[in-house]
DNA sequence: ATAATAAGTTAGATTAATCTAACAAATATA
DNA sequence: TATATTTGTTAGATTAATCTAACTTATTAT
């Protein structure tokens, strides 16, 4: 029985994980917002569930188990996402907030539920994977918007980080998963991407944005 | 900011509140599954918390302010219900665990989106009525089966309690809110009752079961 | 290679929620 | 009414999650 403390610090762990294997105790420790001896403690607390390798003075490593049960999680969150987008029409950048709540749902009943109502999706409304029921996650190989040349056509596929206020601006642009962008000219300057739409409307990207946005060349 | 914990509380005194005005400690402390000693200390934080009333050695009463918050968790509690029974297709029987878990979600957006995909319900999935924004609620007169003479038509609209025994009972009998129920005869000896339902099959409730079974006669 | 800085740990305290043991007050009963 | 029983309270301890202050180990940079 994971409390939902435990429950998030796993999660902050497996994200750490992704970039850099091993996770050091600031890093925990900022992610989560708390001191370095919580992070420290809770640490310790972890590994005495298995969920992770401990040692003093060195970077912790997520368990397989420690693993799984944090991809467990996720998939909660992104079905979450999933089900709060297509069943009660919320907008992308409301959908984290609640999820983020309701992850820690003890009920193996109430998610297999919305992953049947939604048709076993695999990908969250950010294009995010949903890890499967045994914590297994798809590969999905972007592109990065800014490593793209121009002249190239592409299709937003996912995002590197899905904040509110990117997830705001994108709606202001108009731009959501699976539209279409012409890479028409990058200013040398700043980096900035001159970008034509769908609609025909050419707009301005700065390379900040590019670097969230992972697409798919067509 | 309540917590989960001190919601559940507030939830107990809210529904001991219902039969007799006031309520002790012991009663609390049962109904919470704690010690006498826990259930005290308890009740001193919320009435700091302005939530009720508390005096050494009387039982506790709710304040304006308590009683409010606790309908707004009930409210949060049935819309659940009944949104899962509606929207996700539970049984009646399988609606309150998951609630009882949901309705502690801090979202404000979540629940009235729930009740807008609704259509604004009165009554959750057991004939329980669903207090409203404010935190009122709608009075329902219903009769107790127990209390209705032989030979009267009636509906069933209500429950007195929704235990999961019970559920799987009538759904065992074919029995669920707005079936219509004949009674043919009261056996003088044991008090059970024979009734006839829509399906024109004959069934023997017993006195305990109609007692737990709010109806109109029709 | 040594000093400065960063990272990690220990120790001791706090708050929320819980317990048991012991005692006090209120109520019921003989 | 006096005693027994039930109810409620205090006191002291425990666990989880957090903090700050002080200390130790590692890393970095001159």
């Amino acid at each position: 029985m994971p409390t939902q403390t435990k429950e998030n610090y796993l999660k902050a762990i497996y994200f750490l994980s992704q970039e850099n294997i091993d996770v050091s105790i600031t890093e925990l420790s900022k992610k989560m917002n708390v001191s370095k001896p919580t992070a420290n403690n809770m640490a310790k607390k972890m590994q005495e569930k298995g969920w992770l390798f401990y040692e003093k003075y060195k970077p912790v490593k997520l368990t397989i188990k420690g693993k799984r049960l944090g991809a467990l999680i996720v998939r909660k969150h992104r079905l979450t996402e999933m089900f709060l987008s297509q069943v009660m029409s919320f907008g992308w950048e409301e959908v984290h907030d609640i999820a983020e709540e309701i992850e820690h749902i003890n009920s193996n009943l109430f998610f297999d539920r919305m992953d049947e109502i939604l048709g076993f999706p695999t990908l969250d409304p950010h294009g995010s994977p949903i890890p499967d029921k045994n914590g297994k996650v798809l590969k999905v190989n972007y592109l990065n918007l800014s490593t793209i040349k121009p002249g190239q056509k592409v299709r937003l596929c996912g995002l590197e980080n899905s904040s509110k206020d990117l997830l705001l601006f994108l709606n202001k642009k108009k731009i959501k998963l699976g539209s279409v962008l012409s890479i028409l000219h990058i200013e040398k300057f700043d980096n900035s991407f001159e970008i034509l739409l769908e609609n025909n409307s050419t707009i301005l990207l700065t390379f900040d944005v590019c670097l969230s946005l992972l697409v798919k060349e067509i």
